[in-house]
DNA sequence: ATGGTGGCGCGGCCA
């Protein structure tokens, strides 16, 4: 059985709670790693999920952030937390899916160059690298996905000059996201052809959505032993066209299972 | 257009 793997920024559950169920439904991933989520644990719609088929851990606050893994399978031995990084921001949430290590990000969106929230970000991303190291030695196969607010590079960006050097497309973090790839994990989007100007992530303002002003920000990271199983990755951007959308679309990855080897 | 839209929650922050 092949396995499919998904994450999707869905800009507060609660509201997209009904979007997230058909849309399981439709395309039955194996595992969905969800961002911003902007619920407490106890409000978090655990039986709603139940009862499609799937099993839910989650890390959650109010109002802000918030990170979930759906599955099919239980996941199991769940971190929360950056190592080295005591921070009450819930966007971290590692777990062990059948034979995958799944870490699912929430990154810091880093506001403005210069700004504290800013330098929050590369520390946090400082902070996430040295935690992958230990990962990658730890489990063969994993994935790290979700919201990595980096498009890294200026193909993934709708106007390149316009956005040279802003936040989400400075070189530190672009930096940071090569860092991550340089421990050997693989951009799995980048595997395969893709449409020029593919993006996951569209401003609600200004019809951006409309005219593919974009940028693509949410990844799914490969471990080496998982990157050469990987058959396809996209962006469905068909929950974007929604009456009350996320701003941002799910990405999709499929990967044979390692019996088919 | 120094704005624009959306979520949370009811003023202002965050994206």
């Amino acid at each position: 059985m092949d396995l499919k793997i998904a994450t999707w920024n869905v800009n507060s559950l609660t509201v997209r709670l009904p979007q997230v169920l058909n849309w399981l439904g439709e395309q039955q991933p194996d595992i969905l790693a969800l961002q911003e989520t902007k619920l407490t644990d106890p409000a978090f719609p655990t039986l709603d999920f139940a009862n499609a088929g799937y099993q839910a851990v989650f890390s959650g606050q109010k109002t802000y952030n918030g990170v979930a893994i759906l599955s099919r399978l239980p996941a199991v031995d769940p971190v929360t937390d950056l190592p080295g990084l005591d921070d009450p921001q819930r966007r971290v949430l590692g777990a062990t899916v059948g034979e995958v290590r799944v870490v699912n990000l929430y990154v810091p969106n880093g506001q403005a160059v210069g700004s504290e929230k800013y330098a929050y970000k590369l520390d946090w991303l400082e902070k996430l690298i040295a935690w992958l190291q230990t990962e990658l030695d730890r489990h063969a196969c994993l994935v790290v996905l979700g919201d990595f607010n980096i498009a890294p590079d200026d193909r993934d960006v709708h106007d390149p000059t316009a956005w040279a050097g802003q936040v989400l497309c400075s070189e530190p973090e672009r930096t940071a996201f090569r860092r991550l790839l340089d421990l050997g994990l693989r951009d799995t989007f980048r595997l395969f052809p893709q449409e020029e100007r593919s993006f996951s992530w569209w401003d609600y303002r200004a019809a951006a959505f409309r005219r593919n002003l974009g940028l693509r920000i949410d990844h799914i990271l490969a471990s080496p032993a998982l990157a050469t199983r990987c058959t396809a990755c996209q962006v469905d951007k068909t929950p974007r066209r929604l009456e009350r959308p996320s701003d941002h679309a799910p990405v999709i990855a499929e990967f044979t299972a390692p019996t088919d080897l």
